[in-house]
DNA sequence: GCGGATATGATTGACGTACCTCATTTTGCC
DNA sequence: GGCAAAATGAGGTACGTCAATCATATCCGC
C-alpha cells in the first residue's frame, strides 16, 4: 500500500473528507475533540500532505522579494546574477522571484520598499542590509503577516528574521589571518587591512577575527590600522598607495572589503603584483583575474550562486512549513587559490 | 493569463487533446506534420509541462540507486550517512534512493548488482567504482535502457554516463602542494606522499598535480616516492613510520588517500604532532579531530552531501529531460583549516 | 425537550496531466 | 473508387488536494 491520503485518514478517524480537510487547513467549525482524532489519525499512519498535489489545487505560486543594496560592487552584481539564476530555475517549482534594488542606507527608502512587500502580498523576503532598529521592528511586523524573512550576507541577529544566509565573519576574518600568517612562514613585516568602512559590522568582525589569529599566533607579523576605501576604487588605490608608499617593510595586505580594482592597481603601479601576500574576499571577474595572474594570492569567498539558492530555499521551506537540510544550508567559508578555482 | 495549459496547445495547434498528449509523450500515430505543428505551438506559447501535475497523474515516483564500495573507510561512511540524508529529504520529491554496496572490485559482483538493477527497472544510477572496460560496456547497456547514469567520485570518462559528480584530482593534487609549498615558506626539505595505491586513478591524479606544482613552483622541496597504506590503518602506520625514521629533514606530508589515523599515530608517536606540515583528503570524524588539535593543517575536502544531494538532483533532472544548474552540480574542492571548519 | 447555534457529512468541481476507449476522419494503395 | 490502415477526435476517469455548498446531526442553554 502507498502513501496514505486524506481518504486513509478519514476512515481511520471515523470522520468525513470535509472535516479532514477543515482540520488540515486549521479552518474554523471543528470540536476539539474531532480536531484531535484527526491529528492522531494523521500521526498513526504517518500521513503527509502532498504538496505538489495541494499547490496544484490551490494554484499556489510562491512571490519572493530579494531586498539588495543599490549600490554597485563586483559581488552585489554576481550575487544579482545569482539570484536571477535560481529565479529562472525555480519558475518551475512554482516561485517567482523578484529582486529590489533599495538605498538600504536610507530608513526611508527602505520602509517604503516594506510597505509594497506587505502590500503586495510576498510570501517571503531575503534582505541585505544593516542591522538597524527600525529594521529589525520591520521584520518583526513581518513576521505578524506571517512572511518568512531570511538575513542574507549581513545578519540581523535580534530580530524574528527565521534564517541568516550567510557566513560567520569573525572565522572569515581568522581564516585569511592564519593563511596570510602561513604563507609569510615566519618573516617579520607589516600587514595592511583594507575595508570598506568600519561602520559595518561584518568589516569589523572580519577584523576582529584576523586580529586575534594574528594576536594569538604570529608574533613576528604587525598588522597595521585600518585604511577605509568606502566602497570606491579611487579611493581605494589612493589610500593603500599611501600607506605602500610610508611603510617600507609590509609583506601582505588584507583587503576586507570591496574595491579590488584599487588595491590591485596600487600593487601593479609599484611593481608589487606578486611580491606581496594578498588575501581578499569574494570571487568576481576581477579578484578571478587578480588570482589568475598572481597578484592576488588568496580569495576568500562566501558562494554568490549557493546564497542566492539557500535563501530560496529557506523561504519556500519556511512557507511550506517544512525542514530544510541544515548542512546544505550553512554557507561555507570557502577558500580559494589559483589551483582549485572553480 | 497564466500558463499556457495542454488545453492552449491544442487550440493553437488546431489539434485535440488526445494528439497533443501523444506528441508530448511520445506516443506512435502521429503525423510527422502534425507533430510538427504541435511542436510548433508549443515553443510559440512557451508551454513546459507542469511536471508536479505529470507526476500525480501518473502516480510515479523516481528509483535511484546508489551503488558504493563495500570497503570501509570514514569518508565512505560520510558518504553513506548523506546518502541517507538525502533520501529522507527527496522522499517529498517522489524518489526513493536506495544504497547497496559492492565489492566493486569484483566483476562478477559489480555485474551481477546492475543485473538486479536492471530487473528492478530503477529509474537512475549513481556508481562509484574505477574505471573498467567491464563497467563502461555495463553503463552503456543501461543507457540503452533509459536508465540515467552518473559516475560517482571516480569518472568513467570514456563512459556514456550522463554527469560525473566528484572533483577533478589532478586540482586537488595542485592546491595540495601549494598549500605545502606556501606553509613551507621557503624551507628546504623532503615531503611525503601516501596514497591508497597507485592502481587507484583518482591516487595517480592527485599524485600528478601535486608533482607538478612541487616542480614548478617550490625547487626547495623535495617529493619522495609515494607510500603506499592500502587503505589500512595499521600498513600506513608502519610505512609511515619507517619513512619518517629514515628521513632527518621531513617538513611535510601530502595524504592522497585513506589510512589517516595511521598517519596521525605514526606522527603522535614520534612528537611530530604539529612540527610538520600535514595535508590530507576528506573531511571525517578523524580529520576534522586531528584539524582542531593541529596535527593536520589542511584538509582537502570533498563535499558528502553535496555530492550525495547532487548526484540525486542529476539524476532525477535526466529522468524530468530537465536542465541543472551548472554551477551547482559543480562540486568544489574545499580547503578546510581549522579556522573554517563547517 | 425545544430552538438555535455549531459540527459534521455528503457531494461536487476544480487544478494540469496521463492514459484509456471508441468513434470518426483522413491517408495511401491498388 | 474502394478498402484497409493509419491518424485524429471526443470524452471519460484518475491522481491527491482544496474549497465550496447544502443538508443533516449533535450540542447547549433554557
Amino acid at each position: 500500500m502507498g502513501k496514505p491520503t486524506v481518504h486513509d485518514i478519514a476512515r481511520e478517524a471515523g470522520v468525513s473528507l470535509a472535516t479532514v480537510d477543515r482540520v488540515l487547513n486549521d479552518r474554523a467549525g471543528v470540536r476539539e475533540k474531532t480536531v484531535a482524532r484527526v491529528r492522531d489519525a494523521v500521526s498513526r499512519l504517518g500521513y503527509v500532505r502532498d504538496l505538489s498535489a495541494a499547490n496544484l489545487a490551490r494554484q499556489r505560486r510562491y512571490r519572493f522579494v530579494f531586498l539588495l543594496p543599490d549600490t554597485t560592487s563586483q559581488f552585489l552584481h554576481a550575487l544579482h546574477d545569482a539570484v536571477l539564476e535560481a529565479t529562472a530555475a525555480l519558475q518551475l517549482d512554482r516561485c517567482d522571484i523578484e529582486v529590489m534594488h533599495v538605498s538600504v542606507g536610507d530608513p526611508v527608502a527602505l520602509m517604503a520598499a516594506f510597505d509594497r512587500i506587505e502590500a503586495a502580498g510576498i510570501d517571503g523576503v531575503a534582505v541585505m542590509a544593516s542591522e538597524t532598529p527600525v529594521l529589525r521592528d520591520r521584520i518583526g511586523r513581518l513576521k505578524t503577516q506571517d512572511v518568512a524573512v531570511v538575513a542574507l550576507i549581513t545578519d540581523q541577529p535580534n530580530s524574528e528574521r527565521d534564517h541568516f544566509v550567510g557566513i560567520d565573519n569573525v572565522a572569515a576574518g581568522r581564516t585569511a589571518a592564519v593563511l596570510t600568517g602561513r604563507f609569510a612562514g615566519g618573516r617579520e613585516g607589516k600587514i595592511g587591512i583594507v575595508v570598506n568602512s568600519m561602520m559595518a559590522r561584518d568589516m569589523v568582525e572580519r577584523r576582529i577575527g584576523f586580529d586575534r589569529v594574528m594576536g594569538e599566533g604570529f608574533p613576528n607579523l604587525t598588522v597595521l590600522p585600518t585604511m577605509e576605501g568606502r566602497d570606491d576604487h579611487a579611493m581605494t588605490e589612493r589610500v593603500v598607495g599611501q600607506f605602500l608608499d610610508s611603510n617600507s617593510d609590509v609583506i601582505g595586505i588584507y583587503c576586507a572589503g570591496a574595491g579590488m580594482r584599487g588595491l590591485t592597481k596600487a600593487l601593479e603601479d609599484r611593481g608589487l603584483g606578486d611580491k606581496l601576500i594578498v588575501v581578499a574576499h569574494d570571487l568576481t571577474q576581477h579578484s578571478r583575474a587578480a588570482l589568475e595572474s598572481g597578484v592576488i594570492d588568496v580569495v576568500i569567498n562566501q558562494n554568490a550562486g549557493h546564497i542566492a539558492r539557500s535563501a530560496a530555499r529557506v523561504l519556500k521551506a519556511q512557507c511550506d512549513g517544512v525542514d530544510v537540510i541544515a548542512s546544505q544550508e550553512k554557507i561555507r567559508i570557502e577558500i580559494v587559490l589559483r589551483e582549485n578555482l572553480p
